[in-house]
DNA sequence: ATTAGCACTTAGGAAAAATAAGTGCTAGGA
DNA sequence: TCCTAGCACTTATTTTTCCTAAGTGCTAAT
């Protein structure tokens, strides 16, 4: 249990070393206390045996460990409001009616990423978790059409195939086929639902039937296994942290490319906000994830903010309960 | 006009630089060919009074400038041939009948970054000469439905939207009407001749045609302007002479966003392979771009591969070179 | 024309020295 | 018992100095 001085320096030291990066010694501490820098040492050695504070090296001034940040979070960080220059902005794009709700998100992501020069993700949900509701097909030309996907949570995909010798009969056919038989399958079962359940009956009457399978067969393929949208990769390189470590910074452009990484964040099944600190993120010891799952309707999702260890803590997750709430009404 | 010898020695600068970014010394060049490194300082002197070589500082060898290059490109480099299993991995995206151009084009450019380290680029027309083809509702519950819309050089978007109170029969008529009086004008022309030629006439019989024109405006406002693909942004970051200048990546990072830099290089009328070498790729003063456009029938664009300035000029020439070929047929 | 030879230049790395920031600990005071 | 002034000590950082390796330009001889 920590004291109120022992916390008041925890937080102290905590927003300080977000504002700039360089470790905190005693004697700026001892200044926003009423005691003196010695007290502050001591305070801060006990904190450091907690394991909530660290030094760089044997002389150095103090910086939050994981667990620093972590207590701070849970306990001393106090949420900070969105101003009202920024709510605003946000706010044209959550009254647009006409927007559909997948657009309304990436536009304002990509306002929160700009405001706050952070990393933002949008994940929809997995592709073995969004169930088929329909296909159709729209012909372009001779050859040409166009497939739309839609999904039961809302997510849409198209793609375009050419067909060689199929009449838009045979297409007609098996498109409705497809909606009878297999609507309501998680879309990454669907292609083998295709081979078991559609294959034989256009066999039949379909005079390229193969082709016409195989051309569906890899539009189901091809779906991406997640909707994921990616605002501001490079905002990453803006941060001190980052800036001057291409390693990490590859390492972290990597990570975002990784679909099991991304995977496990939309994973989680907490409603609320949750903030993953440095190696909690999976991603790099110097990063945060600060996520949170959104329901509206049908359509559900991830939206997450990726920034430094060093992340502003209350304002972002003050935009993010801000986000979650306008989306879910 | 440039020696034998001379075109040598620039020959074997401009390679050895590329495979290795550090200055090129008299001595090593003087084992390649039949004369002293004195003999060879004497050239390269020549060169450099020519513009075609630089020092780093004074003592240092020699790097080829930006005339070098373009010299080389333009007189000294022999084309290279693709090997073949490089060529084997291209063939099974190129024989897939099936796939979209856009797909194949996609797919294969992938793999050339993969190949060879370099960011790809593939840029479609620009909204301004896609003209539109036409555009297809299709509902998916009360209030959604997704706007598809075709442009006759092959381009496909959706839009998700949403309509109160509107009926199926509306929507109906207002496609038709849009199909009808606005197929054919170029797609960044659509929302305001929507204004002038739709809007009166649903205005008359459609209850909620504010909304309804809103919903279309906005669809062919958000319509991309233009049709942008770039694989393996990260692949610059392996390049040394950026993965120790921040300053640089995010330039470049910066500019491979920047609409205008994009446009500039689809707006070039060359359709062979075009070389823009430091500067001339108004990217960065160390990065090159290979471009050359393609046409298959109606559909027709730009495709690009970007790296530094030593980039492997005869290897990347010869795949874009490749690509084109079993892009056009 | 070519080349051997040499004085000269510069970047880059290692070592040494100076500086600044901050710590832990001791001993005295409230 | 808690707090604090004071001081010796540690370490990163910066600056300075020195050294080496690589390569050049020029001159004089072939």
């Amino acid at each position: 249990m920590l004291s109120e001085r022992q916390e008041k320096i925890l937080k102290l030291i905590v927003e300080k070393y977000i504002k700039d990066p360089i470790p905190v010694g005693s004697k700026v501490l001892s200044k926003h206390l009423k005691c003196s820098s010695a007290t502050v040492r001591n305070e801060m050695a006990t904190l450091e045996e907690l394991g909530l504070l660290e030094k760089t090296h044997t002389s150095s001034g103090r910086v939050p460990s994981e667990a620093g940040y972590r207590y701070y979070v849970d306990n001393l960080m106090e949420l900070k409001k969105m101003n009202a220059e920024d709510m605003l902005k946000l706010q044209i794009v959550f009254k647009n009616q006409q927007l559909a709700l997948s657009d309304t998100i990436t536009k304002s992501l990509q306002i929160i990423s700009d405001m706050t020069n952070y990393t933002t993700i949008t994940l929809g949900l997995s592709s073995h978790e969004n169930l088929l509701k329909q296909i159709e097909v729209v012909p372009i030309d001779e050859e040409s059409m166009v497939v739309l996907i839609v999904t039961d949570k809302g997510h849409v995909e198209h793609k375009s195939i050419k067909l060689q010798d199929v009449s838009s009969e045979e297409i007609k056919k098996t498109v409705s086929l497809i909606n009878n038989l297999i609507a309501g399958t998680p879309i990454d079962e669907v292609s083998s639902k295709l081979e078991f359940e559609i294959k034989p009956i256009i066999g039949n009457y379909v005079k390229q039937h193969e082709q016409l399978y195989n051309a569906f067969y890899h539009v189901f393929n091809d779906f991406s296994t997640q909707d994921v949208n990616i605002v501001g990769r490079t905002k990453m390189l803006e941060q001190p942290e980052f800036s001057n470590n291409i390693e990490k910074i590859k390492n972290v452009f990597n990570k975002l490319e990784d679909k099991d990484i991304l995977n496990s964040i939309e994973q989680d099944d907490d409603n609320n906000i949750k903030v993953y600190i440095g190696g909690e993120s999976k991603i790099d010891d110097d990063v945060t994830v600060i996520k949170t799952k959104f329901k509206n309707g049908n359509e559900e999702g991830t939206i997450a903010i990726i920034g430094p260890k060093r992340m502003e803590y209350d304002r972002v997750v003050g935009m993010l309960e801000y986000m979650k709430e306008n989306i879910e009404r």
